[in-house]
DNA sequence: CGTAGGCATGGAG
DNA sequence: ACTCCATGCCTAC
């Protein structure tokens, strides 16, 4: 592309690639326009740019004929005219036509960008005659027609329309407002060259009013955009005067034929009262035409009509965006939809772009950057700094945060709504969230957000929930990124094949033997049951048992390993031990046992369930040989610890991925000292033991004992957790190992497991509790899947937060959209 | 070394 | 073939 002149005379810029496409030419290229100026172009032979006020050119919405004003150029050009025609010069019936109804596309005409839906919107080339009032009325557009000729007609309109615009100040600014975005559209400014640049300013900085945050482009005023696109403008005035009641005004012909999406058709509860979301269309017909439907703001009317009282003005609703997780990152650059961003936000010229003043539905004022970074000869526009407001509005990827305008002044207005669960908001334009789950149904975020039940949201919820993943869907997980980033569903999903290898039977279903490629299924007709949660533990004997707890006494029973339990379950249905099938029996297990125990598992599950590092350190410990195998899915996931965010420092973040990073042998943080305390340790014992052995083996020559059997192997475990210990995550022993100080567990760094220094923890090892006690995932309960479990004690999880939060590395709900925790945005 | 800024890349439509 | 945009990656600080 070579070098272009702005034709504009005020701007002449001459570059080489800051030109911006315009609207589709039907000749197959599009209109240029000036990035600076955004007026003009060079080697379009687009008529209407420099014979605007001469031109006629219109497409006729009723007939399909094509006018042009004459020139060469519009004699062989063939345009998309988006304006909807105000008249056809050619065809004069439809303005015979009073009022306009609605009318059915004729198929015959061409399809257009006003297409949408395979409904093509019909603009009403004249609306209802409002009387007196309507300078603009039919007769009046069919007199000024004949009187004035094509080539006047609209010049006579706007200057007409401005006039009666400056009249009526409140009105003009809603004119104004409403027509502003489509003066900013790229694909539809209707560049204004025959009028003075100074002229069309003073116009609309007498109208705009000093609230008005971002500034108004010189083609925001330009007189062409005050053309009497009659439909558009009072569209937006009886927008803002009927609360946007879809579907209820007839005459508003703007009001299309919403299509029902998926989207549209979720629900949202508003105390009693059940409405349908529609994908209500942009504010202005341009945004409608130009902006993809996943963009279209879907708030409802009863939303709308809140968020309108809360702030105590005329809100019109602009776009939306489903945050992606880049948007909802620590970066803080939400990226605007480049359509959105011309459509509704001032232009720029410089990449720095401008600070821009949103204010929040609380009516808190933010201020973001609002800039554009060159991309493939185009612009990726992005707001920048939105972090805190992206954090006070307690949004994350997957939410959706709206822009809305208000009116009169212009004030943008950044509000959200919450993904709810309902997997039916897919259409398909809908976006796939990162973690492979669709963007569910919102809720309107200071609207109804009081009104909806605010409980946590994990991030299971969305699995759980039945959640019809379409084709679509489907299609759209093939996107590899997203895969890449499905790592969570993905975790979810072996969880939830864990969960699935533990359901049980209803204890009366009787099953059907069916035989799949050899393979014996049994097919139950009710639906499967949650065991209970228990616990499973292992004695250094070797010996495993489970421990449940009553639900009535809420005593630990001993149980063996085999025992299935329902979710209910009582010391009645103590089967196995008569002793202890009742709630007046003492417990089974000591409390010293319990604390740690819980010590132990709280490392082992977190409290959404999912396997946190310190269980894969645990496992790794008892497995030792397979480390290998759990190096991804368990050293991988101590990296995504679920509790934990982005900035976390405690021992389970801090570890580098599985084969990543590798620690100095004089490393002294957490994790080396740790593991090197813990390798000590186990030296020790071992030591310690050998010598046992050799002395007892001076007694007893010949004798294996039960004791000599467990002591071997315990020796073996220790042998296997030394060396698991010292070549997890290529740590390496230091003889000279940094032992962690009791201030510093004080301090609330995380032990691994326990700390064998301590005394209780070494009697708590002593006590028969071994590494090898781990949570029984699989029989948790189903609640657990929903949401945190707030039964168990949560020793580890308090010493995770604290140390979280003595560090400050907390990052407040919401800030990841990777690794955020749903439960924490509520402040768990 | 960690972070932020800016641009590049590539999948989806 | 093209645009959009989510996000990766490089570089400067």
């Amino acid at each position: 592309m070579g070098s272009k002149n702005c034709m504009n005379e005020a701007c002449r810029t001459t570059t080489s690639s800051e030109w911006k496409k315009g609207w589709s030419l039907k000749s197959g290229g599009f209109a240029t326009l000036c990035y600076n100026c955004g007026l003009s172009y060079d080697n379009s032979v687009f008529c209407e740019t420099f014979h605007f006020k001469e031109s006629g050119w219109r497409e006729c919405r009723l007939c399909g004929k094509i006018i042009h004003c004459g020139c060469a150029a519009s004699r062989y050009q063939y345009e998309y005219m988006d304006f909807g025609g105000i008249s056809c010069l050619s065809c004069a019936k439809h303005l015979e036509i009073q009022p306009v109804q609605p009318v059915q596309t004729p198929g015959d005409l061409p399809s257009g960008p006003f297409m949408t839906n395979g409904v093509k919107d019909v603009y009403p080339l004249v609306t209802e005659n409002k009387g007196n009032d309507d300078k603009f009325s039919n007769e009046r557009l069919l007199h000024l027609t004949k009187a004035v000729g094509a080539n006047d007609v609209i010049s006579k309109l706007e200057q007409l329309r401005r006039e009666e615009s400056m009249l009526k100040t409140v009105d003009a600014q809603k004119c104004i407002s409403n027509l502003r975005p489509q003066c900013s559209s790229s694909s539809f400014l209707k560049p204004d060259i025959g009028r003075p640049k100074q002229e069309v300013k003073d116009t609309f900085e007498s109208l705009a009013q000093q609230s008005l945050n971002f500034a108004l482009a010189t083609s925001l005023g330009s007189s062409s955009s005050v053309l009497p696109f009659r439909g558009e403008i009072i569209e937006g005035v009886e927008q803002s005067k009927s609360s946007f009641q879809h579907g209820k005004n007839t005459k508003q012909t703007l009001s299309k034929p919403v299509k029902h999406s998926p989207a549209a058709g979720s629900e949202t509860n508003k105390g009693n009262i059940t409405q349908k979301r529609f994908a209500r269309t942009p504010a202005d017909v341009r945004g409608r035409t130009q902006l993809l439907p996943r963009y279209w703001p879907k708030i409802t009317d009863q939303e709308l009509q809140q968020l309108s009282g809360d702030l105590k003005s005329s809100i019109v609703p602009l776009f939306e965006k489903i945050l992606s997780a880049s948007d909802a990152g620590r970066i803080g650059r939400l990226v605007l939809p480049k359509a959105c961003a011309e459509a509704y936000f001032p232009p720029i010229n410089q990449s720095e772009g401008i600070p821009i003043r949103i204010q929040d539905i609380k009516g808190k004022h933010w201020t973001f950057q609002f800039r554009f970074w060159p991309n493939n000869n185009s612009r990726m526009y992005v707001l920048e700094g939105v972090t805190p407001c992206i954090q006070n509005m307690q949004v994350q990827a997957g939410d959706i945060v709206t822009f809305s305008r208000i009116d009169p002044g212009g004030q943008l207005v950044i509000g959200c709504r919450k993904a709810t669960n309902n997997g039916d908001v897919l259409d398909s334009h809908a976006t796939i969230l990162p973690n492979g789950n669709s963007p569910r149904e919102t809720s309107y975020s200071g609207v109804t957000d009081t009104l909806l039940p605010t409980g946590g949201r994990t991030s299971d919820d969305s699995m759980q929930q039945s959640n019809p993943m379409s084709e679509k869907k489907l299609r759209n997980i093939k996107n590899k990124r997203l895969l890449m980033h499905n790592d969570d569903a993905l975790e979810l999903r072996i969880t939830w094949e864990e969960a699935q290898e533990l359901l049980r039977p209803s204890p009366s279903a009787k099953p059907t033997i069916v035989l799949v490629e050899d393979l014996e299924f049994e097919e139950f007709d009710e639906p499967p049951i949650f065991g209970k949660r228990t616990i499973f533990t292992s004695r250094l004997s070797g010996e495993q048992e489970q421990l449940a707890q009553c639900d009535i006494c809420s005593k630990w029973r001993r149980l063996p390993v085999h025992a299935l339990l329902s979710a209910k379950w009582t010391c009645s249905d103590n089967i196995w031990d008569s002793n202890r099938c009742s709630c007046s029996a003492a417990e089974d297990v000591s409390p010293r046992d319990l604390e740690a125990l819980f010590t132990c598992n709280n490392d082992n599950v977190s409290k959404e369930g999912e396997p946190s590092g310190l269980d894969a350190l645990a496992t790794i410990a008892v497995l030792g040989d397979n480390i290998g195998d759990m190096g991804e899915s368990s050293a991988g996931a101590t990296t995504r610890h679920p509790r934990h965010r982005p900035g976390c420092s405690c021992i389970v973040c801090i570890q580098p991925p599985s084969g990543k990073g590798k620690h100095e042998p004089t490393c002294k943080c957490n994790v080396c000292s740790t593991v090197k305390r813990r390798f000590k340790t186990l030296m020790m014992r071992k030591k310690k033991r050998q010598s046992e052995r050799e002395a007892e083996l001076a007694h007893e020559k010949d004798k294996p004992t039960l004791a000599k059997i467990c002591f071997e192997k315990e020796e073996e475990e220790d042998d296997i957790a030394g060396n698991a210990l010292l070549n997890m995550n290529h740590h390496q022993e230091n003889e000279d190992g940094n032992r962690m100080s009791t201030e510093e567990a004080k301090k609330g760094r995380l032990d691994l497991n326990c700390d064998p220094y301590r005394e209780e923890d070494v009697i708590a090892e002593e006590n028969e509790m071994s590494l090898t006690t781990l949570m029984n995932v699989a029989t948790l309960p189903f609640d657990m899947f929903l949401e945190k479990p707030n039964d168990v004690p949560s020793l580890e999880a308090s010493m995770i937060e604290d140390n979280i939060a003595g560090e400050g590395a907390m990052l407040l709900p919401g800030v990841s959209g990777q690794e955020n925790n749903p439960e924490d945005g509520q402040g768990a």
